[in-house]
DNA sequence: TGCCTGTCGATTGGATCCAATCTAACAATC
DNA sequence: GATTGTTAGATTGGATCCAATCGACAGGCA
């Protein structure tokens, strides 16, 4: 969360096939983490001169962050990090609500013990945490493990996006709600282990209602823009 | 559906602000309309010569692509137009299957009467067209028009998207299917009418559930990879 | 004063150029 | 005859270069 851009690039290391690759990556985590603040205008030569890489791998980073809704490309103005808006919370939080529950019905028959013990070890360490930023990427973690085996990769792949992205609210969350939800995150993972796809559904659904309400209520006490 | 990337692109005329953009647009409607077929391997020189720009731009556009999982890249051997398999169809239903009732959920209590006329209109017009790749987007603009008003932007979108994406199994949904479950349109739209939320939602699934079980079942009987 | 207009620097969009890597054909070896 | 090593051509990834557009600011005009 601390981490500024460049240290997230001093960091990266040679894993990527591509410069692309790589700066996609990189810019993706730096903006969900909230490194690169939103309103931010991405100039390309700056970037390139912080990647050590042309303009060109820098473009089509870009271009794909923007498919993401990551980034707002205008043209001859250049790519701008989106704003974070109570609507985008809102957002979010309806495309989660539809997504997270398709992906564990489907997941729950699939799920092993060792999933399962995964998951309880994961929410141990939630427990234990404090730095916001690390407790959101557990916390998608936690809830990937009960998703993961529902087989379909496009629909995996497009809920963790969806919890990626949800990172970006993660400070107003935190804010709005309090915690990280560990009672209903045992109630999802108890209903889950026994099977039992009508709970575990019902308890993920209140998971989500209880957070969209608090973001609701936490912005209408501020009515503010969102820094 | 008859027309060649060519014709595409001859027709597309001047309405894009920037190359990048034109290009994106042109391919992903010839690949979503099967213009270009599934494994053509995406040749950056060749379609630079055809649409008459350079290949930056074709680049940026095979990335955004890339994004929205229409074309696979491999370093050092270009993008290819992806498969359409039988897990990609399931995999694209529960999608919808979760997007789409959410959609229309929170559509619902702010539909119009003049939405309902539009609607209304469109089922007739699917009733009369023959041409499948008409129906396919006869049948998108129905569906959309009943989650229009769900008023967040980034759900409506997401669901646009998966829509636009099952016109890639049109062909075999209607071999499977039969037709494009006008009654089911018309079971939706009329619960719909009377804000009744949980029977629209019911009959919604009811579509979504019998294309998918009747796509299995099609390719049960066949066991082929698809052409 | 307030508004319009024209110029200039900054920045992007697009074209061209070069280097790295992959594919495929062919030769050499077992 | 099959397998492996080598090499040439095709193709991509990335760098550099140029032109088009935007924003800000200065100056003219009502």
């Amino acid at each position: 969360m601390s981490a500024g851009l460049s240290e997230m690039i001093q960091s990266a290391g040679p894993r990527y096939r591509t410069a692309t690759e790589y700066v996609e990556a990189t810019l993706r985590e730096a903006i969900l983490s909230g490194a690169i603040a939103p309103g931010t205008p991405l100039r390309q030569e700056e970037l390139a001169a912080s990647f050590k890489v042309s303009r060109m791998p820098i473009r089509e980073a870009l271009r794909q962050l923007e498919a993401q809704a990551l980034v707002d490309f205008e043209p001859h103005r250049g790519a701008v990090v989106v704003q974070i808006t109570l609507l985008d919370a809102m957002d979010n939080y309806a495309i989660r609500a539809a997504l997270e529950p398709q992906a564990l019905r489907l997941s729950i028959p699939n799920l092993t013990d060792e999933d399962f013990e995964i998951a309880e070890d994961l929410l141990a360490e939630i427990d234990q945490e404090q730095d916001p930023g690390r407790m959101g990427e557990l916390n998608r973690r936690f809830h990937m493990t009960l998703y993961a085996q529902a087989g379909l990769p496009r629909l995996i792949a497009l809920t963790e996006q969806h919890l990626a992205t949800a990172d970006r609210y993660l400070r107003f969350h935190l804010a709005a709600v309090g915690d990280m939800g560990q009672d209903e995150h045992r109630a999802i993972l108890a209903a889950s282990r026994v099977r039992d796809e009508a709970s575990a559904i019902e308890a993920l659904a209140h998971h989500h209602n209880r957070a969209s309400e608090a973001m609701k209520a936490y912005f209408a006490t501020r009515s503010a823009a969102v820094p």
